[in-house]
DNA sequence: ACAGTTTAGTTCGTAATACCAACCAATGCA
DNA sequence: TGCATTGGTTGGTATTACGAACTAAACTGT
């Protein structure tokens, strides 16, 4: 997948929107990846945290969360386990899968620096009016909302 | 930097749309880091192409960006440099200083990355009607104007 | 003008990250 | 039952990232 690259040519409207979405993701990459390094973090660990957050997942689909090789995810995992931040337990349906959890620690901290991003991204959000925030956040769930099929 | 973590308590309105944030900046994140796995790029030198896709920028610049120490840009821009993506010119006015700037081989790749890009987030843009895309990308420019100053 | 400090970048050593290929175990299907 | 598929791990290698140590240029104060 992921190929084309000559489609039916984006309207202007469309690829303004996307390089919105892009640059703010970078954006918030950059905070992302400091916040992470400030508590001897990845950026994909963080992202780990952030993912598991409100559910467990099994190997394979944490790795498509991701983007990444399951090869990948198997180190990152053990790492985190091994720091305490992350658990393993088999799958009760299926004797080959595993499914991955935040441990206690690993909410802890998760929401230390769910809080840390929320500083971070204050003044972004403090340029908007109330109104204009809860318009932006309800296009975002709209849109987002779309995309979770994606993944499957 | 990064510090506080108890805050006057953030309204739920503003909680919300930073969640909404983080999620779409995560779910950006995993499509990103697909397309770069394709193009044989990390996560990492995709954003370094999107970056410099319209600046040239010094390496302690372009670190802050990226939110990385200079040290690990060395090397970056090094690989990225033998593999003809992005080249190194001394600032004319400050002999310390080093600029990076894409070369036509990194425009090139970088225009084809945001191309598929586009194709990814599709989806997502598709599900907002042409009043709600432009809404959503004036609200998003509102809010990163406010952030350009932080980099500073 | 000149020593001392700061700033810009690089190099080096080390740990984490990520890929691929090869592998085992459990599933699924023919 | 037999064989391909799926879920994960392991091992080997290149990249990524950090911190510490270093050079060179620019700024300070006197």
């Amino acid at each position: 997948m992921t190929s084309s690259a000559q489609n039916p040519a984006p309207s202007d409207d469309t690829s303004a929107l996307i390089d919105g979405l892009a640059h703010s993701a970078f954006l918030t990459m950059g905070a992302l990846t400091r916040i992470a390094a400030d508590h001897d973090l990845s950026l994909t660990q963080l992202r780990v945290l952030a993912i598991l957050r409100d559910r467990r997942l099994r190997m394979t689909d944490l790795a498509d969360y991701l983007g990444l090789e399951k090869s990948t995810l198997s180190g990152l995992v053990s790492r985190a386990e091994a720091r305490g931040l992350v658990g393993r337990a088999p799958d009760p349906s299926d004797k080959r899968a595993v499914e991955v959890f935040l441990t206690d620690d690993g909410l802890h901290l998760g929401a230390r620096v769910t809080a840390e991003m929320t500083d971070q991204l204050a003044p972004l959000v403090s340029a908007l009016r109330p109104a204009e925030r809860r318009s932006l956040h309800e296009l975002l769930a709209k849109a987002l909302d779309a995309t979770v099929p994606m993944k499957a």
